[in-house]
DNA sequence: CCGTATCCCTGGAGATACTG
DNA sequence: CAGTATCTCCAGGGATACGG
């Protein structure tokens, strides 16, 4: 299959940084790589939580076209393949720190309230 | 009209900035605002660039929803509107710089060869 | 000047099943 | 285990026109 190349016009740097962290499961995924180190796909996926296969893997492989991760895998039997993050990736460290720490102390208790009942549950 | 609520479930800190910031055009809105200080509409409208009305309307009420950005109601004709960063959207500004940051040095260059032909033009 | 109302349409995103 | 392949659905987002 052909791998399309998305054409999302930045005009700004700002944007530019967003598309590329801004995804819907991008900055947990990221996070979770940054913490841990190295992790199976498997793995990963349970630590996201609530994600597909078919969006969890796109949203690897738009990662890995921006140069933010690895994916590293093994010819074996069964299939094994370990993602981490690139040298270019450990440059968002701080950013997503900074993005975890705001979210802590500003965004979380505010989006507690507005979901009053529903959970994250399925 | 009723405002609603956007019940989207964060999993994560990291998310629920994101779910704040990542709009489609609010990095860019909440560059110009924490440049500029205080503008009104459509000198805002201008700044960001190739935006509607509509959405730009929404981004900004999204944004006031969540206690990033003010909105002053002038009582007079013609009317005047101006937005303008709260406290807590003061808060952004070292993430907004260091999204900023990385985005010229490294997404930008990268981007630009994706779209060797299109500029940002419609 | 600063929006809202309406229409429409694309593609993001989930469920499910299948494969190397 | 780690993915693709299909199908489907609906919300995000754009164009346009109208209103206070």
């Amino acid at each position: 299959m052909e791998v399309e190349k998305k054409k999302v016009s930045a005009g700004c740097p700002v944007e530019a940084a967003l598309n590329v962290i801004g995804g819907k499961w991008k900055g947990i995924a990221l996070y979770h790589l940054l913490v841990d180190g190295t992790l199976r796909f498997n793995e990963l996926k349970r630590r996201v939580g609530n994600v597909t296969q078919r969006m969890l893997t796109k949203q690897l492989r738009e990662l890995e076209e921006d140069g933010i991760i690895n994916r590293h895998v093994y010819a074996e039997v069964p299939p094994k393949v370990e993602y981490s993050l690139t040298e270019k990736g450990e440059t968002l460290r701080p950013i997503l720190i900074g993005l975890r720490e705001w979210g802590m102390a500003n965004a979380f208790p505010e989006f507690l309230e507005k979901n009053s009942t529903a959970s994250n549950d399925k």
